[in-house]
DNA sequence: TGAAAAATCGAGCGAGCGCTCGAATTTTTT
DNA sequence: AAAAAATTCGAGCGCTCGCTCGATTTTTCA
């Protein structure tokens, strides 16, 4: 009935990647954890006492990378701070060198992630806007693509997102809107052009919303399916499509 | 970008509910929580020390609905036993004659989940299997209702599912599993009858189900946008009707 | 009504938690 | 090569955790 959970199981097998795949060099520079906590490092450039940038970023994603790893079997509350030294290697002190307290590293792993689903999904192609059906779909497989990139990331950031202090679950919930804005953008044009009939947009929008979660949510079942990232790409291009064609 | 996170606020606002409900008797008699706990009692007899039913059942809900509200805002593992020996109005030592550790809780709760899914959507009314347009539409609304009926439940399942030992974690992945191939069985049926017209079955299937967990994943936010269950319900089956039609 | 049985209680136990801070080590500067 | 600065270290602090168990209260029934 439920389930998601272990998400991550064995490590991703690299996927022949079609060439014309949208973003592609981008999402492959921006979406590295070398990459990542170098953006979150800036953006919280005075909780973190370590001054030399290039140390500073490789320690915070051995950190982080270590809190992911441990998250898939464990709520973020369960996960000591033993264990997470112990995990990537620095000592008990040594972590309080790039957080004040346990909750700080929580919201530095969730801003990140949010801020990163707004700039992407709004880094649309030029001239996408004129047609809506493909930017439907450049939408939709970008949002696939990127969560699978960050897989571990969006996992975290959806099933932690209870235990956030109130001011970073609020950031978390617009952010959450913000996307589905995106969408709902995207269809009203096309029913405004006429490609698409939809009765209600913003219900069709938050829709659209859970059938691109599911990729990352229920990642382990996919997998044991065999089912690839194409093919699920192309199975909800093709299930949204028909549902909101035009006459 | 993600987080389902507080859903359940403030109370249910018992809705003006159509005649034709499907299993709408059924629905309200079992899913109180008195009933859900009395048959978690009979499932955990040996387990519980406390001899007499009515009393036992009664403590249990009250335990119970005390882990649930709690678990809104915190995961399971940060509930201590004294909160919830707070919360359900019992002392410490009184809760362990209703388990006998803080997991076997955790436990009697997403089995008894993973139980009545699988019990309620086999149920379906007699006849039904002849007309799979139909038994969709009801598949649709009485998983939807059920869900609502028992919302904390299930979020509470979804939400911990990862923090659960592996034999549970298996049969709760065995449970979505099954509750998928009762959605397969009828979109096949309908297939072979000609008035559904489906490339993938067993993709379309896994799409579905996160349209049906929206709605109480996200609980928080389609009340925030008042969104009645009816039409929830009625923009889900449309849009599913439409992505499956037959030519 | 009184004794046996059932149910409830909560202070106290060892363990593990988040976090600190002075000492030790490494790197940079002169 | 020595001094200064930056970084890393981990034992130890106070605290809360899950859980126990003998004392106490409530219920049952001859």
């Amino acid at each position: 009935m439920m389930t998601p959970a272990e998400a991550a199981e064995p490590k991703v097998e690299p996927e022949a990647e079609p060439k014309d795949a949208p973003s592609g060099t981008f999402l492959r520079d921006a979406t590295s954890t070398e990459a990542i906590c170098a953006r979150i490092l800036e953006r919280h450039r005075d909780r973190v006492s370590v001054r030399k940038p290039h140390l500073a970023t490789a320690n915070l994603a051995r950190i982080i990378e270590a809190v992911l790893k441990l998250s898939s079997r464990q709520s973020f509350h369960e996960i000591s701070l033993r264990d997470l030294a112990r995990v990537s290697g620095l000592s008990m002190g040594g972590l309080y060198s790039y957080f004040d307290n346990k909750t700080t590293l929580l919201v530095m792993i969730l801003t990140e992630v949010s801020e990163t689903v707004e700039a992407v999904l709004r880094d649309a192609p030029a001239g996408l806007e004129a047609d809506p059906a493909a930017h439907l779909r450049w939408l939709i497989e970008t949002h696939i693509r990127l969560t699978e990139a960050m897989q571990p990331w969006f996992v975290f950031a959806f099933m932690e997102a209870k235990g956030f202090p109130a001011a970073a679950r609020a950031f978390a919930t617009e952010s959450e809107l913000a996307t589905e804005r995106i969408f709902a953008d995207v269809l009203a044009r096309g029913v405004a052009q006429g490609v698409f009939t939809i009765p209600d947009i913003d219900l069709t929008a938050a829709l659209i919303k859970p059938l691109l979660q599911d990729w990352y949510v229920k990642r382990a079942k996919y997998r044991k399916r065999g089912t690839p990232i194409h093919a699920y790409i192309a199975g909800v291009i093709a299930f949204v499509e028909r549902a909101i064609a035009g006459r």
